[in-house]
DNA sequence: AATTGTATTTAGAATCATTCTAAGTATTGA
DNA sequence: TCAATACTTAGAATGATTCTAAATACAATT
């Protein structure tokens, strides 16, 4: 009843931000955003799309990726791309950051420190952020959490 | 013939950083690494292929990417990715992170401050971070470094 | 309820950046 | 000079994503 709660709470929020943005609620948003919420990884459009179909199998790659953009467009969802190869999604919407883990190519959020806001960039005065992206690379030492950790 | 110094002294580095990584040095690798130098934005291989050409008429595209990958392997250029379309390519080799204009599209360096070593994150016990990248978006105020500062 | 206009979904084609392949060319060092 | 190896090249192949055009669903009128 936890979950039917949360779950009813989720589908408000996702219908409230869809429709600031004129958009419908529709049975696969709202399972591609269930999907992503399901998850703390960072899966591709195609892990997605592969999830959503084991429930709904007429489901398209098409709209998987369409879904993904009206998600992150509708601020629920974020993109992450710390490899060039594909597009990852977060639905963790707290503010954090990206470690890359080499070796399994998981992705793990990481926490700003409390005292944190002071970045240490001095950003020229005629260039006006509006996002930073801080994202570290590395590797894993748990063997649980790495598979790959056996070379080194 | 500041040029002339400046130029001999690159490519005694270039030859010794590729030797010490078991390449020969050759025209092209030559030829695209002095492309780069001549530069201070942040052209994607498709752009350095073109400059380069203009002087090499012969040079491939091929040997681009080939290049650009080996002076990334000798740490003499840096991949940047700040969006997700065709990878970039840095030639200042000081520490330093990337503002993109989503409006120019421009990336621009950004310096560290000085006193900075400390990172505002709190990375866990199992995660060894061996790079940190911090890229900042925006958009720039000055009309003429930011061509498409019309509308906004 | 039937009609109309618009949004959404879908499969498949197209595109873009990048990597791979296989053949030709250059360089090195016996 | 010869053979081994590295390098360059054009074009094919790949992978991720976007585009296209047709089918379907939905909402607002009649
Ligand atoms: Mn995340
Ligand atoms: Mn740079
Ligand atoms: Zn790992
Ligand atoms: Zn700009």
């Amino acid at each position: 009843m936890k979950e039917e709660q949360s779950s009813t709470q989720e589908n408000n929020d996702l219908a409230r931000k869809l429709a600031h943005s004129g958009m419908r609620m529709t049975s696969q948003r709202e399972h591609v955003y269930r999907t992503l919420l399901n998850q703390t990884d960072h899966p591709t459009a195609d892990d997605v799309y592969l999830r959503a179909k084991a429930d709904m199998p007429e489901i398209s790659i098409a709209t998987v990726y369409n879904t993904l953009d009206a998600l992150v467009k509708c601020g629920l969802i974020k993109q992450v791309n710390v490899e060039r190869t594909a597009t990852r999604y977060c639905s963790n919407m707290k503010e954090h950051c990206h470690f890359f883990c080499g070796e399994c190519g998981n992705i793990h959020d990481v926490d700003y420190k409390k005292g944190r806001d002071e970045l240490p960039v001095k950003i020229p005065r005629n260039l006006i952020p509006t996002q930073v992206d801080i994202s570290i690379r590395g590797h894993c030492i748990n063997p649980l959490s790495c598979p790959n950790r056996s070379k080194n």
